[in-house]
DNA sequence: TGACTACATCAAGTGGACTTGACGTCAAGG
DNA sequence: CCTTGACGTCAAGTCCACTTGATGTAGTCA
């Protein structure tokens, strides 16, 4: 593990990706698609803000609760372009994925629930279920906007 | 959308993918994954059991949690590969997935009362947080094994 | 009976999220 | 100074989960 001296505000690829957990080549990736951003040094290398890796924790996280990146960038452009995000601007996202969160956290307690039941009423085995019906329970919704892909 | 007879236990692919909320081309997909089966009529064409739709629902509920087909399949290998399965064999398959979705709540928990620190402390802005370090707190964990990739 | 739809097979294409390869450059250590 | 490794670009490849297309057959209904 490399380390990185207190006071260096700009880091490198390397560094950047060893702290975040992901390949320098994701870090191309992701600054393709415009999620993260970098300035360049004489020679051409790129450097990092040390904002930088709570953006990509961001996007982990994220990414771990099954949000595409394509979502992940609508929520990051709402941060200023220049300059430091403030409190302010990471509150609006925080209180956007609070609220998506929660609801993901309800689905899955509810599925979960659900599941616990079954197994007291053996809904899914072949009989009909007297609490639920799974197939509809669960298989129907249809093609209705999915919150969570 | 089409009746389906009270009585009729063997269904067809159009019917199955009507109820189950995914086309017919998914059918042939997952049947060559072996996720479902089914058996053939004398004109060659596939017949689903009933119970197909609560594997499908199974699926369904599986990937909207992240899950990959690979994973469900262990899951489904579970089950008797003839017969009807009985209560037990879902109730095992149930008890792991209520292990797993419970896990995969608290981490949601977790990261969503810790985006709501971060609001009122700010430390999703460039200022250090004395509540916690979210680069390593989120960004970290390296590459061990996830649970839910 | 003839049209029309649902279904069959198989290969190939798609989209998301990256990774790998080929090849050249920059920078730090011995 | 020179080697070595980290980095640069760009195209192409990979893996997953499907979908689309081409082409032929089976069943249904006016």
């Amino acid at each position: 593990m490399p380390q990185i001296p207190e006071g260096r505000s700009w880091l490198k690829p390397g560094e950047v990706a060893e702290r975040a957990g992901v390949a320098v080549s994701t870090l191309h990736y992701y600054e393709s698609l415009g999620l993260i951003s970098s300035r360049r040094t004489a020679g051409n290398r790129r450097e990092y803000r040390r904002d930088t890796l709570r953006v990509l924790a961001f996007i982990r996280a994220a990414q771990r609760v099954g949000v595409s990146l394509d979502r992940v960038k609508e929520a990051l452009d709402q941060l200023p372009r220049e300059g430091l995000p403030t409190t302010k601007d990471w509150a609006r996202i925080s209180r956007q994925w609070h609220d998506e969160l929660t609801e993901r956290i309800e689905y899955l307690t509810g599925l979960r629930d659900r599941f616990s039941d079954c197994i007291g009423c053996g809904c899914l085995s072949l009989k009909s279920c007297p609490y639920s019906n799974p197939d509809d329970a669960l298989g129907a919704g249809g093609q209705g906007p999915r919150r969570f892909p």
